[in-house]
RNA sequence: GGCGGCGUAGCCAAGUGGUAAGGCAGAGGUCUGCAAAACCUUUAUUCAUCGGUUCGAUUCCGAUCGCCGCCUCCA
């Protein structure tokens, strides 16, 4: 049974989606000129394809929903620094985005609604919420009157009377004209001519950050739907001011489940940019990692507990992930007699419904990993014993193939052409083996060693290995 | 000051009211011409510290120390 922790309730409840069989995701995407930190890439990309993936293992569909925004005060700031269009200015970032996705063996999300895209449902909810007494005009902008909600806090159980009032610097409530300091815009008015900004009915200008997510997630997955997810650095004030907008203008519940992941944090300390442990997902893959060793170290660690991510974890993750690889193929390759090995339909059995209650516990996949380390580690004993039967090699590929699903670390890159030097040293290495001149063996062995090429002698033949950085 | 999360072996970590998953690294071994890979054995009388509840706590409660996050017009 399928549960996960829900940011609303504060409890582990059990998954019940509003329409058999269907689920819809709504995933609170990045702002697109500074996604790529690895962090991100934790929240946004691997959690958010491992909640797609078990939901489909569960046998949902799944419509998931991954928001850009692309109009914001910083990104107006810099494309008019830089010249250029919004449009112009966030392309290279989002094309970007979805480049490292593919790299990192995520999805794609089905629907990518961009907020400029949407300025039209954004200024209608903003006039659905004025007739209903939640918004008001002031000098041209739109703000949320929060005394007309009184949920407000619901989520992130935020308490204003115990803050410490005026504490923070970026308060400045002189400049707008505000029925109450936690007021906050939905729509800003354009102070210049030339800045970008739309004419629609409720004026020019652009839209405050949180309506955003209210109208877009509405249109796509309607009123109420199944999950709202993203950072945990989004439950205040973003996704407490989407349920105030949506809910004071629908009159219904928002979304049904809130899951927020936590953040990472590199070599024990916060990632920041002065302290120079700031990584991008490419700065990784530009020092030679591997994007599915990446992947592993991002899943290893459930989705809400903070991740310490250390170059020494990533290195073993690669280890661990090559491990897998060579597990699969090995199970793949086998020439197994008839049969089946009961002891192997029993391991079988047991780890898929370890896989399961782990992932079903809010994806745990920990424990999840822990299930498919201790099959490898029997089936790998049972090659060595020549244990294993032809029934056992087919559903034991199938069911690797299920926890792939889910995972996505089993797969081998993209494997190259060797070079055909590379394959003649190597030819030359086993004519040397053959008249047992291991001097000139070893010589071509640590030569290719050398050259990143790791050599396996099996039963088989030759195996050749590539390890990056 | 308010709200929340965390502190488990050399490292990354799961977990639970009844005496500690998994991965990496290390040591020894099997296999191998030697390696590599794989497998076997081994590595926390102990889960930040101090109290309390309990037949029993790492797990519950309180305090202390340390780390991290959020606390309004940036998204």
């Amino acid at each position: 049974m399928l549960k996960f922790y829900n940011t609303l309730s504060g409890q582990l409840e059990e998954f019940r989606p509003m329409r058999e069989g269907e689920v819809g995701v709504y995933f609170c995407g990045p702002t697109v000129w500074d996604y790529a930190h690895i962090g991100n890439f934790r929240s946004l990309g691997v959690f958010a394809d491992t909640l797609r993936r078990y939901l489909r293992f569960k046998g949902y569909r799944v419509n998931f929903v991954m928001n850009i925004t692309d109009v914001e005060d910083r990104i107006i700031a810099r494309s008019q620094e830089a010249g250029l269009s919004i449009d112009d200015y966030t392309s290279k970032y989002i094309e970007a985005l979805w480049e490292d996705f593919d790299a990192l063996g995520c999805e794609r999300p089905s629907i990518v609604p961009r907020a400029t895209r949407h300025i039209t449902e954004m200024v209608d909810l903003i006039k659905r919420l004025e007739q209903g007494g939640h918004a008001y005009r002031s000098d041209g902008s739109y703000y949320y009157r929060i005394a007309s909600f009184p949920d407000y806090g619901k989520l992130s159980k935020i308490n204003f009377a115990g803050n410490i009032v005026g504490g923070s610097e970026r308060v400045d409530t002189d400049k707008y004209d505000k029925e109450d300091a936690r007021d906050f815009a939905l729509w800003k008015a354009a102070e210049t001519p030339d800045e970008p900004a739309w004419d629609t009915e409720i004026g020019r200008g652009r839209p405050g950050w949180h309506i955003e997510c209210s109208a877009m997630s509405m249109k796509y997955l309607g009123e109420t739907f199944d999950i709202h997810a993203g950072g945990i650095d989004l439950v205040f004030p973003h996704h407490e001011n989407e349920i105030a907008q949506s809910e004071a203008a629908t009159g219904r519940q928002f979304a049904n489940y809130w899951l927020h992941a936590e953040h990472l944090k590199v070599e024990g300390e916060t990632m920041s940019k002065s302290k120079g442990n700031y990584y991008t997902f490419r700065d990784l893959t530009a020092k030679g990692f591997d994007p599915i060793a990446i992947r592993y170290l991002l899943l290893s660690v459930p989705y809400r507990k903070q991740l310490n991510f250390t170059f020494d974890t990533l290195r073993g993750a690669e280890t661990t992930v090559q491990s897998l690889r060579d597990f699969r193929r090995r199970l793949a390759e086998a020439r197994p007699e008839p049969g089946s090995n009961p002891e192997l339909r029993a391991a079988a059995a047991r780890a898929l419904e370890e896989f399961e209650t782990g992932m079903d516990d809010d994806l745990n996949t920990s424990v999840a990993l822990a299930a498919v380390h201790n099959l490898k580690r029997e089936v790998n004993t049972a090659l060595d014993e020549h244990a294993l039967r032809a029934d056992d090699q087919r559903d034991l590929l199938q069911l690797v193939e299920r926890f792939n699903s889910v995972l996505n670390v089993f797969n081998e890159p993209v494997r190259e052409m060797l070079d055909a030097e590379i394959q003649t040293l190597i030819d030359e290495r086993q004519q040397a083996r053959h008249r047992r001149d291991f001097a000139r063996a070893d010589q071509i062995r640590d030569e290719l060693a050398a050259r990143g090429i790791t050599l396996e002698d099996t039963r088989d033949g030759v195996r050749w290995k590539r390890r990056g950085a």
